[in-house]
DNA sequence: CCCTAATATTAACAACTACTGAAATGAGTC
DNA sequence: GACTCATTTCAGTAGTTGTTAATATTAGGG
């Protein structure tokens, strides 16, 4: 390790927000460990495009409707959207041989997000 | 490939929000590219919880504070935080020996938005 | 200057991930 | 019930990623 370099070095507290033990952890392991699910499932090409092309779509889309435009295989694509789901990103609905997929509002959200820190306020 | 199931199978146009072809691409090839960037870039545990960390505290975090915390080596810790920068999720700031690392607007936003979602509206 | 401390860079490697192709499941249709 | 189509599951694999240890860089202090 090393020496800290402007507070905590010896005794004194300094940084009140790091007063007492608890350091870091507002969120709980679970949350973390959610976010982080979220957030990997979306930091990916081919998932990142599915996600945006289920939630730029008005009603829901069925896998077939992707495949042509993702470029990567029905398996692979079924595969993707699993992931999303497991993440909360989509929800599915299955009628007669097709499943269909839709953004939840956890996406619409984070994907506004985005477009929003896109257009003008971020660094 | 595969047939349609509801819209589109033969000829009529039924979907507006596809009636060209357009398809898909809202967004440019790098806009995509860089909020897969900075999805990935958040998509992991050390990253993520550093994020935090730097994003909870008052002010600016050197290096040496996040090491003990994070139980990574220091190597580890100083590459995590260049994928941050390199995101644009934190800037830094030189200091004599030490490097400052702050939160960008840009991960305020996504971190309340994410955040928001848990406390309410999401399914 | 040389020493030490803080951080960055490099190289190597184990662990994980994103695909593919093949087989399995589930649901309509003849 | 056999056939076909949409989708999922499984197994294998190439490629990527996260981590470490070692080394390099940068900066302050004797």
């Amino acid at each position: 390790m090393s020496q800290q370099p402007s507070s905590s070095t010896q005794d004194e507290p300094a940084r009140p927000d790091r007063e007492c033990c608890t350091a870091s952890h507002i969120l709980t392991e679970s949350e973390l460990a959610s976010d982080v699910q979220i957030l990997a499932a979306l930091g990916n090409d081919t998932r990142y495009e599915a996600l945006r092309l289920i939630a730029d779509t008005e009603g829901d889309v069925c896998v077939c409707e992707l495949e042509p435009v993702l470029g990567v295989s029905q398996s692979a694509i079924s595969q993707v959207l699993s992931q999303l789901y497991a993440a909360g990103l989509v929800s599915r609905r299955k009628d007669g041989r097709w499943r269909y997929y839709a953004a939840t509002p956890l996406t619409t959200v984070i994907l506004s997000t985005l477009d929003e820190s896109r257009g003008g306020n971020n660094e």
